[in-house]
DNA sequence: CTGTATAGTAAACGCTGTTTAGATATGGAC
DNA sequence: GTCCATATCTAAACAGCGTTTACTATACAG
């Protein structure tokens, strides 16, 4: 009995992810139909049901491995911040390396409609935040090093809200080409990101 | 003839942009369908097609006049600059309370998919650069004002992530109560723009 | 008054997510 | 090994969507 032709596929809950991963990757989150992803793998377009309640339900678990795997490049930083001369910098090279290699997954994730993406799913929202709570202890050990006397929390919101913002306008091609190319040559973000620590008015 | 029975509206156009902003307003720019927008006009759900091209064409008209909107609003700004004692402070406010005021305009003008929404349109792309473009003059005149030695766009780039990114922590329900709490009794935005002005490491 | 472009209607097409009912394989209890 | 509950998948159908096509009614210029 080949694998293509048994009844019970046996991994399915696991291949659907895979395969609307590619099809989020290839043709844009936009273009992903159940049917389409049910017949490509050669299953029953109904038979995603066994395993998600709903198309959103699959949706938010993509979102959660997207937050499981920047959590995961984030925590390797915040483990050897020694061997940075600049973590912030790092930092910002992380986020927005991940929103560059997965785009879709990042607007899935940053989805103005992420509220209702999490309806009923407490596991998102706790994922998500294992981000962010990495993120400000970066940040934190950094004022301390510096012995800045900056509110933490301010200065985390304002970090985020900085890299968060930088990343969508990348994400959203809203940056000219110039810029982007200053970007890729890697020259940008460490002059942005001295903005970030001393002001852009200094 | 009564408004309500006879065969041509009269002002068509404008009710289906005008009655469209309050569906999405009041229920989300994913709600909105183009059957329920008609009949809720009492007109055909083919009527919009004597106006525009498709439903995109509607949702990149309603992201122009965003556009239009907030770049008004920059520009009073602009124009008004002494009147404020902290220029940026004032940008800030404006963004962001346009982003709270219109967060589904919001969400239509900033989504990911913008690309998308301005295919062959270039009215939008040239409207959205309009209100970018105040905001760089602004950033501009206020590093001349403090005989900073910031390159203006790298200065501009770096306040604009920042303020975007903020918004969309903003809308997509990102931020803690207490944050939210802090923001609304006005206490929060000048500390961030302060780190903005002076660095998170001062 | 007449011809024509404009602005509306009606019906249908193909697509979508989802529900319901039923078929099939799996794994554990006996 | 047999039986049964459960998990898994299929088939058909529903309601809703954006859009196209063909047609109708109005407004307006000549």
């Amino acid at each position: 009995m080949t694998s293509d032709t048994r009844y019970h596929h046996g991994n399915l809950k696991q291949t659907l992810i895979d395969h609307a991963l590619e099809i989020i990757h290839r043709d844009g989150v936009d273009q992903l139909s159940l049917r389409k992803l049910a017949t490509g793998i050669g299953v029953n377009q109904t038979a995603l049901y066994s395993h998600f309640k709903n198309k959103n339900e699959l949706l938010a678990e993509l979102a959660r491995q997207g937050y499981v795997e920047l959590t995961e490049r984030l925590q390797q930083l915040a483990q050897n911040e020694s061997t940075h001369d600049n973590i912030i910098t790092a930092l910002a090279e992380r986020y927005i390396s991940f929103a560059r290699t997965h785009p879709e997954v990042f607007k899935l994730m940053f989805s103005p409609s992420f509220t209702q993406l999490h309806q009923n799913d407490e596991t998102l929202w706790t994922t998500s935040q294992q981000s962010f709570h990495i993120y400000e202890q970066i940040i934190t050990r950094y004022l301390q090093q510096k012995q800045a006397n900056t509110s933490p929390k301010l200065a985390a919101l304002a970090a985020w809200s900085f890299m968060h913002g930088f990343c969508h306008l990348i994400i959203g091609d809203r940056l000219s080409s110039d810029t982007l190319q200053t970007l890729n040559e890697g020259a940008l973000l460490p002059g942005l990101v001295h903005l970030l620590e001393n002001g852009i008015g200094h």
